[in-house]
RNA sequence: CGGAGUGUAGCGCAGCCUGGUAGCGCGUUUGGUUCGGGACCAAAAGGUCAAGGGUUCAAUUCCCUUCACUCCGACCA
């Protein structure tokens, strides 16, 4: 490939919408422009470096035994109307009418179209386990799309299901595709840890979630070093003491004018705010109900969910916290509520706390939780911070950040039962099928490879996946011999399967320079007078310090050497 | 959807407060001098100042509305 034919202009500059370092450094690459909010078009090298992640991508699928197939993006509402998504999923969804008016979405995932597909095709278990993967554009109406290509309207994605006729089975195939994502990441060059996770609306029991770990991540993951365990902080739990005191005084209701917050409350009565109770009055699906967490610590409404078992919960409005409580905003507390309580394991055997009174304006004292209210259910439900026990071996844990580019699920039988997808066992009964999902953001994952690996200087492409392995960059081009012998090499490098770009613009020896670092091509070769009177091309790995003079004969078995390098 | 902010040349920005129809840097084109870490000189092209309305003799500037984009929360690969 010759640069000066190539579709590419670098920017000097980072855009002003570009937040974060892979995402200014893709735009000045030129790798991407952007279309609309959260839509990109993939520009020559951008697309060359995606391609590359897919093919890893494909390779590891294909060796783990899953088959590709290829599903419409395009698909009909009543697919989604019978998994009961068409609903849940919101204003997630593109929605759209054909000219018949009836109802079609563009597929933000695969569950309902790749369930009715097997659905059909199957109908024995001999023709079970089946695994199935795309790679494939999805659409989500995103609340707010954000970073380039790691919130995108639209997305590139691998999808695969897995079909089988047992939960031993399922865990099988399951167990196959985590260990093929492990692969595909290390691949990429990525440091991508499993962790534990939330099933969120794909829905189903268990799920982990690939995180590269990056300052600029979305999602926060909880740590522990001593034992390994790991989960998404929207997930993770901990360990508590249990706490014991002096029993209560008895109970006191005193004026706090005008204090609502935790901060004002604990101010006004000069108390730390562990001491406080905070009372978050929430609606499950229609019902409210309230939820107790130490004044200082954050609930989690993941957790809650999944302890009431509801479909929606939400926050009340000030109308039914007054209907509620008795009180304005600001004032609720356990003692006398008549719905149901549920409070977080840090409350259990609570003696002599704070709470409100349920009375605009006043609080009560010496709060014995099991003495004074009556509280559905402990339970953990806050926020797991940095600085908590491990649920497993109860040392520190610790909060990191983290772009989550896959996750794997096991999805039971969610989709499976209302699709009917069912087979015939070798004794002629009908089952249904188990199921799992796995999904890796193949355009997040080519933005996460920047963000983990770039310096001052641009990106530092793994060799994996960069556009082009080498680059040579041409100077002096008016040397007929120097012109011959780069020509010379191309043919070499390629003849051995090593892609390769030569800067032929007729620029400053500082400009290609400067593009070549920017972009990040693994490995520069400096073709110029100079080098060559010297005996040879310079060569040098984009974070090397210094570069080698090689003569031209050397070159092939040089870089060859520095590929083989990396791939340890 | 809630809170904050920004829309001026391909990109990054100034001008607006205090109305008089637009400028800088980068990039682009042409010519010349240069040529190993984003060169220099000269000339040039390129703007319905986001859109619509209002105030005014006159609006990029003041007011209103709409739209788009970005940032902070919920969603997610």
């Amino acid at each position: 490939m010759r640069w000066s034919q190539l579709l590419i202009t670098t920017l000097r500059e980072s855009p002003q919408d570009a937040e974060i370092d892979s995402h200014k450094l893709m735009i000045r690459a030129g790798l991407i422009r952007k279309l609309a909010g959260g839509l990109y078009t993939f520009m020559p090298l951008g697309l060359r470096a995606l391609k590359k992640v897919e093919a890893i991508v494909h390779e590891e699928m294909d060796a783990a035994g899953a088959q590709e197939i290829l599903m419409p993006a395009l698909q009909p509402a009543e697919l989604w109307e019978r998994s009961g998504r068409y609903t849940t999923m919101g204003p997630g969804m593109f929605r759209l009418k054909d000219r018949k008016e009836n109802n079609m979405v563009m597929g933000p995932t695969h569950e309902e179209v790749v369930t009715d597909l097997l659905a059909r095709e199957v109908s024995s278990y001999r023709q079970l386990p089946c695994t199935v993967y795309q790679v494939q554009t999805k659409f989500r109406d995103e609340i707010r799309p954000r970073f380039g290509l790691m919130r995108a309207k639209e997305f590139i994605m691998k999808d695969a299901y897995s079909f089988d006729t047992t939960l031993e089975a399922a865990d099988k195939s399951y167990q196959s595709m985590y260990d093929a994502y492990v692969r595909i990441f290390k691949r990429c060059g990525l440091d991508a840890r499993p962790v534990e996770a939330d099933t969120g609306d794909i829905g189903g029991k268990w799920s982990h979630e690939f995180m590269v770990l990056a300052d600029s991540g979305e999602d926060g993951i909880i740590g522990c070093d001593a034992c390994g365990y790991a989960a998404n902080q929207e997930r993770a739990e901990r360990k508590v003491s249990p706490v014991t005191g002096a029993p209560s005084p008895a109970l006191e209701t005193v004026d706090t004018p005008n204090a609502r917050t935790i901060e004002e409350v604990a101010a006004f009565l000069k108390a730390s705010p562990d001491r406080l109770i905070k009372t978050l009055i929430y609606v499950a699906d229609g019902a409210p109900i309230a939820a107790l967490v130490p004044g200082d610590r954050e609930l989690n409404e993941h957790k809650l969910k999944r302890l009431i078992g509801c479909k929606s919960l939400v926050l009340a409005d000030d109308e039914t916290i007054m209907k509620v409580t008795g009180a304005q905003v600001g004032f609720a507390g356990p003692v006398g509520l008549k719905i149901p309580v549920y409070a977080d394991n840090d409350l259990q055997g609570a003696v002599d706390r704070i709470s409100g009174a349920n009375a605009t304006d006043k609080h009560v004292l010496h709060v014995d939780l099991a003495r004074d209210a009556s509280v559905t259910q402990y339970e953990d439900i806050v926020i797991v911070a940095a600085g908590d026990s491990c649920p497993r071996c109860g040392k520190p844990l610790t909060l990191k950040r983290g772009i989550e580019v896959g996750h794997v699920f096991k999805l039971g039988t969610k989709y499976s039962e209302s699709f009917e997808a069912t087979y015939l066992t070798e004794q002629g009964q009908s089952q249904t099928m188990i199921m799992g999902c796995y999904g890796i953001g193949v355009s997040r994952t080519l933005q996460a490879v920047i963000e983990q690996s770039h310096d001052a200087n641009g990106i530092i492409w793994p060799i994996s996946v960069a556009p082009f392995t080498v680059a040579i960059l041409q100077l002096d081009a008016q040397d007929a011999a120097l012109c011959e012998a780069v020509n010379q090499l191309e043919k070499e490098l390629k003849a051995n399967g090593i892609d390769v770009i030569i800067d032929d613009r007729d620029e400053r020896p500082g400009v290609k320079f400067k593009d070549s670092d920017l972009i990040g091509f693994p490995i520069r070769i400096v073709a110029g007078s100079k080098a060559l009177a010297k005996g040879g091309f310079e060569v040098k790995g984009r974070t090397d310090a210094e570069a080698q003079i090689v003569p031209p004969a050397e070159v092939l078995a040089y870089v060859r050497n520095l590929i083989a390098k990396e791939a340890l």
